[in-house]
DNA sequence: AGCACGCCGACT
DNA sequence: GTCGGCGTGCTC
């Protein structure tokens, strides 16, 4: 016989393929009326206690035999909305992961809960003596320690004697629930009685309760003020409560600080501009989903665009959500924002603290902030009427998340868009092949910005044939021509950005005399130079791995090891050993890798600290420096180079961009690309900023090879440590693959090791499946991909599948 | 995953 | 005879 009453099913939180499924619980009935899907609880899971999501309410049901109570919420309100509940479904199916890592993807790190067990004993139990003479009852008694400590100081054993003791009686285990991060509140006082009151009775309490008359004095002027405990104690305000002048209340609150600023008043917007932005209103009228493309070349003012048809949203009642590529989130784009819109936005990023991403999140599900600004994770904020996504420099691969659930903010964005019947607006100044072909097929609607706000051309782009140069004996990494436009820059008075997509001081070492490269000894890769104070360091770009560099070849003893391909440090370098009175600065990975430095290297150079700016592709994405005449490409090969199927339109954006950063205000700008390839037709048209010819060349060879948008690939990887068991599982995993009768169309490429095929002593092994529609191929691939994990998991390996991947590794 | 249960070797 | 090794199986 089974009772009827409330029963939740709860996904736990814990990783693992066996346990991606509901487990039902059933709610005591004094509980049973707060239960809301997207609140978390803590249950009893096997032998443990475990955090988890209520994802189903079911009242007045039949409670099962094997049915266990949840033990306690952790929330009164949920922390997920209903809306991406179901988003956290569609992530599961889109891009073959568990519910735990749909979850943790979008519920941030901050809302962690860890439940402690404390253990005590109990009072009234007759505990006998040779019980209570040993250690372990000593601490127990003593300490009510968690059962985490005890079993740090007790070891393991402990947990069979407790587990006894609590049998017999002798003692308890309690649950303590506690968050990682406590939601931040403040007091509110607020006025209970009509202000002229107020004013009176502040007038009698002025000589003989001085703080009491203040503070009846600061709620005359305002309904509510917030309370600081240094301006009025305690007694003060208990004692006006007690008289029913005020109430006191507790709110969340941020604790994120912002810099005041002037909210400022919006700009005149250009013709092109305000074609643009009715375009967009006409697509926010339609009511349903849509898609705009907006293209706007650099400087054309993309952001006054979005400003408005966000103000345009906000005025309908709706929310907007806006991504941004990281680096771009810095505090000058931000404050554009703020300014604007002032303490309506919400910041998500990776530099806030636990406790601030926390607030933020709190203030968007509450509504008090409607826009929401952040990187690619911003895509899952709760955000519950959004009527407009936007996002900002759609090419940019970092909108793509390489660890599962390995979604893609951009079908994300499409996805919420479709379920609140909201617009999604792509911007950028060279939209993806993907973007382009939404538009080809009546997906999305192009619109495009043609003409800088400052009417100034786009810069002058020159490309330099470096084999020229080597002809005419200029050995130097800079051609003649750029030498001659640093000097002129420099002369007169302005900046110059000298780019190169490759960090270090060389890309490798090799022995003249052998031929022998030096090479990682974890990894299946040539060890890149660099360069320090200590001198020459052979450092690995994929496990950290560090060594001296030896003065002899390590093979055949020669001292013949000489380093080849340039990086930014030799750039540096070489600037300075050109024209030691330079004042040069590099901006790569290895300059900004603590807090706070990038900004630091920001604002040196826009405060003209500094003559030359070297970088890496860092210096490409959302800065913007008004007295850069110069741009210096050193070498475009770097990027063509690099074995991607999108290396081509990686090229093209990234020179387009760069060369987008000269001449943005007081003068022309100079853009000077050095190659080996000048006839290559990404640096072409990027240099003559023709967009529809690098368009067209490329879409055809896509085409032609069947690469995306043509197609949409899944890559698989298999790494373990054997490379018998790597590969094995790639070849199992195509196996099954090929049992399966798939789609027409769909094509599986062979197992083969990954591009490296080895990193931290890891060997990696892959499988390339091409196809039209996942939904298509879903069925076959998730069931083939969740067998194999999870053998190869039993080994002591790992499997991923990156579905709608963006590269092949 | 993480824990308990269960069935075999080296010890007081 | 017992302590503890890690194979196996389950978690509402």
């Amino acid at each position: 016989m089974s009772q009827v009453g409330t029963v939740v099913s709860v996904f736990i939180d814990s990783p693992g393929l066996f346990l991606d499924k509901p487990f039902d619980y059933s709610v005591q009935s004094e509980l049973a009326q707060s239960v809301e899907v997207g609140q978390r609880v803590f249950v009893s899971f096997g032998h443990q206690f475990k955090s988890g999501v209520i994802w189903q309410v079911h009242h007045k049901v039949a409670i099962g035999e094997k049915v266990k109570p949840i033990l306690d919420l952790v929330d009164d309100q949920p922390v997920l909305t209903p809306e991406q509940c179901s988003l956290a479904s569609w992530l599961c199916e889109r891009y073959a992961c568990t519910m735990y890592d749909a979850i943790t993807a979008i519920l941030p790190g901050a809302f962690r809960v860890k439940g402690d067990i404390v253990i005590q004993p109990v009072q009234t139990a007759l505990v006998p003596d040779d019980i209570t003479a040993t250690p372990l009852w000593g601490s127990i008694a003593r300490d009510k320690p968690t059962e985490r400590a005890l079993f740090a100081q007790f070891g393991k054993s402990a947990r069979a004697q407790v587990a006894a003791w609590e049998k017999a009686g002798y003692l308890r285990r309690r649950l303590i629930v506690k968050e990682e991060v406590q939601a931040f509140e403040v007091s509110w006082l607020v006025r209970q009685r009509p202000a002229q009151e107020l004013q009176a009775a502040a007038e009698v309490r002025r000589k003989r309760a001085s703080k009491q008359a203040r503070l009846l004095e600061a709620l005359a002027r305002a309904e509510e003020i917030e309370w600081k405990r240094s301006e009025f104690s305690r007694d003060t305000v208990e004692a006006l409560v007690r008289e029913g002048w005020l109430i006191e209340q507790v709110r969340p609150k941020s604790r994120l600080k912002w810099a005041k600023q002037k909210v400022a008043a919006p700009p005149e917007l250009t013709e092109s501009q305000a074609r643009a932005l009715a375009h967009i209103r006409e697509q926010l009228d339609a009511g349903t989903a849509r898609t705009v493309i907006l293209h706007g070349v650099t400087g054309s003012g993309k952001t006054e665009v979005y400003i408005r048809s966000i103000e345009d949203v906000l005025a309908r009642g709706l929310s907007a959500i806006v991504l941004v590529p990281e680096i771009a989130l810095t505090p000058q784009m931000v404050g554009r924002f703020y300014a604007r819109f002032g303490e309506r936005i919400a910041v998500l990023h990776s530099a806030l603290t636990l406790g601030e991403r926390r607030d933020e999140w709190g203030r968007i599900l509450r509504g008090e902030a409607s826009i929401v600004i952040g990187a690619r994770s911003a895509v899952f904020a709760p955000v519950q009427n959004l009527g407009l996504l936007i996002v900002d420099e759609e090419h940019e691969p970092s909108y793509k998340q390489e660890e599962a659930p390995h979604y893609d903010a951009r079908d994300v964005a499409l996805e919420r868009a479709s379920s609140f019947g909201a617009l999604t607006v792509f911007g950028s100044a060279t939209p993806s092949l993907q973007a382009l072909y939404l538009a080809e097929h009546g997906q999305a609607r192009m619109v495009t910005l043609p003409i800088r706000v400052n009417q100034r051309p786009l810069p002058a782009v020159e490309i330099i044939d470096m084999r020229d140069e080597l002809r005419a004996g200029n050995k130097s990494l800079f051609s003649d021509r750029l030498a001659d436009e640093i000097e002129k820059t420099i002369a007169l008075g302005q900046q110059v950005i000298l780019f190169l997509n490759r960090r270090g001081f060389a890309s490798s070492m090799l022995c003249r005399a052998c031929g022998e490269g030096m090479h990682c000894p974890h990894c299946d890769i040539s060890l890149t130079v660099h360069r320090d104070a200590h001198g020459m360091r052979l450092v690995c770009h994929y496990c950290g791995y560090e060594e001296q560099s030896p003065v002899e070849c390590p093979a055949c003893g020669e001292r013949a090891l000489r380093s080849f391909g340039i990086g930014t440090e030799q750039i540096e370098q070489s600037l300075k050993e050109t024209w030691p009175q330079l004042r040069a600065l590099r901006m790569d990975v290895d300059t900004t890798r603590k807090k706070g430095s990038l900004k630091h290297i920001v604002e040196q150079f826009e405060q003209r600290q500094a003559d030359v700016l070297i970088g890496t592709q860092m210096i490409a994405k959302g800065l913007d420096f008004p007295h850069v005449r110069l741009v210096g490409v050193m070498a475009a090969d770097t990027m063509l180079e690099v074995p991607d199927y999108r290396a081509n339109e990686r090229t093209f954006q990234l020179l387009t961009q760069v060369a987008g950063r000269a001449g943005r205000a007081e003068t022309d700008g100079v853009t000077i690309i050095q190659t080996y390839r000048p006839d290559h037709f990404a640096v072409l048209a990027a240099a003559r900023h023709d967009f529809p010819s690098f368009y067209r060349e490329e879409r055809m060879q896509r085409e032609v090879f069947s690469y995306p948008p043509f197609c949409e690939m899944a890559v698989f990887l298999a790494t373990h440590s054997d490379e018998v068991l790597s590969r094995g599982a790639a070849a199992r995993f195509e196996r099954e693959l090929r049992r399966a009768s798939l789609p027409d169309g769909t094509v599986v490429l062979p197992a083969s090791p990954s591009g490296i095929r080895r990193i931290e002593d890891k060997y990696r092994y892959q499988v390339v499946l091409k196809y039209q529609r996942w939904e298509d191929v879903r069925d076959i691939v998730d069931p083939a991909f969740r067998l194999v994990k999870q053998r190869m998991n039993e080994y002591g390996g790992a499997c991923r599948l990156d579905v709608n991947a963006q590269r092949i590794g």
